[in-house]
RNA sequence: UGGGGUGUCGCCAAGUGGUAAGGCAUCGGAUUUUGAUUCCGACAUUCGUAGGUUCGAUCCCUACCACCCCAGCCA
């Protein structure tokens, strides 16, 4: 009997690999399972990294079993020390505990080669001499099949003294490679006798120098996996073809007794964003043609940058949660991780009035010591967030989306001779509007109804609301909005375009807004609602600008059904 | 013209021989000192196409179509 998982959203929808991972369980195949999450430590983790995370560490969390953090170092000319630091603190920050230390599959490195003069010795592996491009060659194409390397039948001796040598570094880099004997003629062309182990010297980030030869990921990562009891390995959809191979090396080990387990690999499609790159090389060239400021630059699809910009933990993973797994090719928009991400801030974070375009406006009537100000919580639905006063004083700013001179139809806030509500404070009406030499509005004069603090006007309804910030109290911050990276929907894959051509121009701009006093004690990461405008982080590293203002990121703008 | 995959509402995504969950979006309507939130309600006679098997098919069979991945000493 399947257990029936409810379909509501307090549980995670159902998907084919936990059917696998609950009849597993059920038929005892496992008694716990062992998932991982094994990145390349060689750029920033992105947001479809996000989701693999979320998987592999959520099932592990869901079926009371563990996932391993292992680190793939396999290619020691792209990885670097400063990517295993951000990985670690990307998971931790999404709140996930991998089992035990982190693992690398460095530390099989001696295991890896044990198994591979194994492999030499049952006459299923031996070293190829053939540069690349012959090798190229002899494996065939797609639909021819490949021819046997002229190398391929060497003594088994020979071998294993060729191998040594390789590993002793007789040998120049990439003179000679280790390839396993598989079938060159496999319609599969990963079987076609794949290489494992090449010649490379280079500095290892764990091992040093102590290796000339590296093995490579098909060899490498199906023993890891192996060695670490793995029972369910996780990855995407285009290592489907190296299942086989996967299955191979693990069988061959397995049944001679040499590997405790045998796990299986399971793919699922990966995640496609919509207008923005999520290949490590891409992103890695964006940091550094500088145009954008870092792996972390708040417009990066990175953990790092989404961090940065504000999103939450939790709304990245009610995110991940909806996208769901499937092998069906999944493009999600924006608009999506977005909302889930809003959903998240609504019920947890403080709301203060600010203005980001202010347009100045003069309260003829307001008098001083008489005109009264309101005490407003922090959160309508969270007394517990406290509360402040919303000082009204003579002039304020409002912003200028908020006043039209001839309103558009259906507009509900201020116009010349209208009433709006100033949000916690008066009804005020506009009497009169300055403007300069250019025809620039420049100030707005507007009298109070002195009868509308905290209770509604008599006789009439006034719709409009607007959020406001007083000139003399309210605090300049600096405040950096965001639109999308990229203007086109895929641009990595427009036919003979290259993908920075179209680099959104206007993707960032700093502007000076007027923000109530009370965000004054604001910390880095501090999230607040601008009422009316949307979601703003005190930046993480420069929260105070260079007059020791403070800096927000607008992390996402409120939903708005007011379209124009 | 080789191999491996995928095709269920605009976007994700369950389902699997018994007559299409859910989320997001959208559209109505209610409440609202945020055009936000919240709340109600609507939203696939149809599951890539064409045949077949069956009392009955999105689920089984056959053929076809579309798209993705594979020819690194990358992962």
């Amino acid at each position: 009997m399947t257990e029936k998982i409810e379909t509501n959203e307090t549980t995670v929808a159902g998907n084919f690999i936990r059917a696998i991972i609950e009849d597993d369980l059920k038929t005892g195949k496992h008694s716990q399972i062992i998932t991982r999450f094994p990145p390349e430590p060689n750029g920033y983790l992105h947001v479809g990294h996000a989701k693999a995370i979320c998987h592999n560490f959520g099932v592990a969390e869901d079926y009371a079993g563990l996932c391993n953090l292992r680190f793939d170092d396999t290619n020691p000319e792209k990885e670097n020390d400063e990517y295993v630091q951000a990985i670690k603190e990307n998971i931790s920050w999404l709140g996930f505990k991998w089992n035990g230390e982190p693992k690398y599959a460095s530390d099989y490195f001696e295991k890896l080669y044990e198994f591979a003069e194994w492999f030499i010795s049952h006459d299923l592996a031996y070293v190829d001499d053939l540069t690349p491009e012959q090798m190229r060659e002899y494996r065939g194409t797609l639909t021819k099949a490949g021819t046997n390397s002229p190398y391929r039948e060497r003594s088994i001796e020979e071998n294993l003294d060729l191998f040594r040598r390789m590993k002793a570094g007789e040998f120049a880099d990439g003179a000679k490679v280790l390839r396993l004997k598989i079938d060159m003629a496999s319609p599969n062309m990963n079987l076609r006798d794949p290489a494992i182990y090449r010649i490379k010297r280079a500095h290892h980030i764990r091992t040093g120098d102590k290796w000339v030869i590296y093995p490579m990921y098909d060899y490498t990562h199906c023993i890891s996996d192996a060695l670490e009891g793995i029972t369910h390995s996780c990855c995407s959809l285009e290592f489907e073809d190296h299942r086989p191979l996967y299955d191979w090396v693990v069988d061959k080990l397995f049944t001679a007794g040499l590997l405790p387990a045998r796990p299986r690999q399971i793919e699922f499609s990966r995640l496609e964003l919509g207008y923005t790159v999520t290949s490590k090389r891409k992103l890695n060239q964006l940091v550094t043609e500088g145009i954008v400021s870092g792996w972390d630059d708040p417009r990066m699809p990175t953990i790092a940058g989404m961090r940065r910009r504000g999103y939450t933990p939790d709304g990245i993973r009610l995110f991940a949660k909806r996208c769901g797994i499937s092998k069906s090719p999944n493009h999600v928009d924006v608009p999506f991780l977005e909302t889930a991400i809003r959903e998240d801030l609504e019920n947890n974070v403080p709301r203060v009035m600010a203005v980001l375009k202010p347009i100045k406006v003069t309260l003829t009537n307001y008098i001083d010591g008489e005109t009264g100000s309101r005490e407003a919580g922090f959160h309508p639905n969270h007394p517990e967030f406290g509360s402040r006063l919303c000082e009204l004083t003579k002039e304020i700013y409002i912003d200028s989306d908020d006043f039209q001179e001839i309103p558009e139809k259906g507009f509900q806030r201020l116009t010349l001779g209208g009433e709006v509500r100033l949000r916690h404070s008066y009804v005020i009406k506009c009497d009169e509007i300055i403007k300069d030499a250019d025809g620039k509005i420049i100030e707005l004069r507007c009298s109070i109804d002195s009868n509308t603090l905290g209770k509604n006007p008599e006789g009439r309804k006034v719709k409009g609301v607007i959020h406001w910030v007083s000139c003399t109290k309210s605090v300049k911050a600096t405040v950096r909005l965001y639109e999308r990276l990229f203007t086109e929907q895929a641009p990595d894959s427009v036919e003979g375009r290259d993908f920075k051509e179209f680099i959104n121009p206007h993707s960032l701009e700093t502007i000076t807004a007027y923000i109530e006093p009370a965000i004054l004690n604001a910390k880095p990461e501090d999230r607040f609602q601008f009422e009316r405008v949307g979601y703003f982080v005190a930046d993480r590293y420069d929260y105070h600008g260079p007059d020791g203002e403070l800096v927000f990121n607008k992390t996402v703008g409120l939903k708005d059904t007011w379209k124009k």
